[in-house]
DNA sequence: CCCTGTTGTTCTATATAATGAACTTCAATT
DNA sequence: AATTGAAGTTCATTATATAGAACAACAGGG
């Protein structure tokens, strides 16, 4: 969660909530209640202010940066082959947005 | 900024505000106002939802495009983007025979 | 021409992000 | 022991992000 990579980098950096906030022009209880995931819908401009006397990146913040290793051995070889065999990923967006589409439907009828 | 992005997106695939609002399950007013820049701080959240229908990643969204390896990462998150929307391993492999059997059979009647 | 359903927009209302002050501990002075 | 200040938390309030409804402009069908 983004409230533990805050506090991680802030301790690490040797700042107080009360600092960060100062340094960051945040509020320090908001700051307060985002590290323990009171509050976990920051904003860009919240998220923006904080990772500038952090040192570090929105990017770094949210964590979505090792979406190599989630996909797992099994799916590899399928996308493998299917990138073997010919399939675009015009192919597969089409696929997939169909997939979606029928999901969305059904989710739709069922109110 | 953010609203040029999410609106090309948008477009590229052919989406209207109000699709898009409906996949995404945010508001059609918001998002019209986003694309518009007439509102530019958007939360977390309301980016995630966003960034799903339009197979990109927040990252992307907000612009730092250090794009190396980028045709890897785009099949990556094409993939992982379905995986969470639910398509199946099973979903994947029949359409990948599809596919297969789309391109025998061209070449087929191509002689 | 009139529907019916889209498009995207602008209202108004509500939920909640974000603030600042008050408060509690605790450590360090004196 | 009394005091000072900094720590992080919680309260009460304000600002604003987001939603939902109503709107106008337009497209195609009957």
């Amino acid at each position: 969660m983004i409230g533990q990579r805050i506090k991680k980098l802030r301790e690490r950096k040797g700042y107080s909530i009360t600092e960060l906030a100062s340094l960051a022009e945040v509020s320090k209880s908001y700051l307060s209640y985002i590290e323990r995931n009171l509050q976990n819908n920051p904003s860009l401009q919240f998220l923006t202010k904080v990772a500038g006397p952090l040192d570090t990146t929105i990017e770094y913040l949210l964590g979505n940066n090792d979406s190599e290793e989630k996909l797992d051995k099994e799916w590899r070889i399928l996308i493998q082959n299917g990138i073997e065999e010919g399939m675009s990923k015009e192919d597969f967006r089409n696929f997939k947005d169909f997939v979606r589409f029928q999901k969305w439907k059904r989710n739709k009828e069922e109110g």
